[in-house]
DNA sequence: GTCAGTGCAAACCTTTTGCACAGGT
DNA sequence: ACCTGTGCAAAAGGTTTGCACTGAC
């Protein structure tokens, strides 16, 4: 499925008329190898072990083209650090975060979602995305604040 | 309940053992006079034309204590500025944002709280807090997009 | 050969901080 | 008097951009 988001990323980079790199590519096969919730240094340092010349400005605009493309999303926890993660097309989670240890939960739940609907609805209003987090503690940290 | 908001943060500015100063004082009663979710920058152009003497950094700091005391809350919405809002003690609302217009409606909504909290509850997690915002188009900007 | 992509460093923007002075208690 | 608060300007931290060079097509 690697390959997969792989082609829709070329498909969408020739459609605009952008070109095939190898910086564009070796930063895309590392963040779709890493899970979880990268930030742009993350991606950054592990990107620098399998080519080392590749500078942190070109992650952040191959990051930026990934959003746009639609094989990555761009999330705004309360770190200050955007981040990002890759999805699969259709999918779509929310986030517990653990305010002690960091530890980020997805969850999905179909209940919540169509109650949003229903709000947004109420006020006449068009949903494109939304984003819902949790801060608190996780089960591991909770008890020992 | 300006007056009560402003009693509150007394109270809580002197069990920290901290000043009443007259900055503090403009501040406050400036952001609880407006309404909406302002930026430091709005906020301290209103403060200023109460008393131009005012820096952006004491905005900055009193903000932050009036946070701590409970009397506003922070929010991180996705247009990278910080903003501030004050609550009625025991009041919660969540977000519906224009991505057209810039216009931000507050909702509430108990049945979404009490699936947030079954849902952190399957996963062991005590939430302090959450956030959901969703973005999209109002109803003015629907349909001209 | 052309035009987009890249690396670097500088610029940017929001937020924080150090410091010397002002002011509340 | 003491010690916190303030304004200013500088610093910090994350992100973006200008520029000259590189490289894909």
């Amino acid at each position: 499925m690697v390959q997969e988001r792989i082609n829709e990323f070329a498909k969408y980079i020739e459609k605009k008329g952008l070109k095939t790199t190898q910086q564009r590519n070796d930063i895309i096969r590392t963040f779709l190898k890493s899970g979880g919730h990268l930030s742009v240094d993350d991606l950054h340092q592990k990107v620098k072990k399998v080519n080392p010349r590749v500078g942190y400005a070109t992650v952040y605009r191959t990051l930026k083209l990934l959003s746009e493309s639609g094989v990555a999303v761009e999330r705004h926890f309360d770190d200050g650090h955007t981040r990002y993660e890759h999805l699969e097309p259709e999918e779509h989670h929310d986030h517990l975060i653990c305010i002690k240890c960091g530890d980020i939960i997805e969850f999905e739940d179909k209940n919540i979602e169509s109650l949003q609907e229903k709000v947004a609805k109420k006020h006449g209003f068009r949903v494109v995305t939304h984003n819902l987090e949790m801060y608190g503690y996780c089960k591991k940290c909770n008890g020992n604040t």
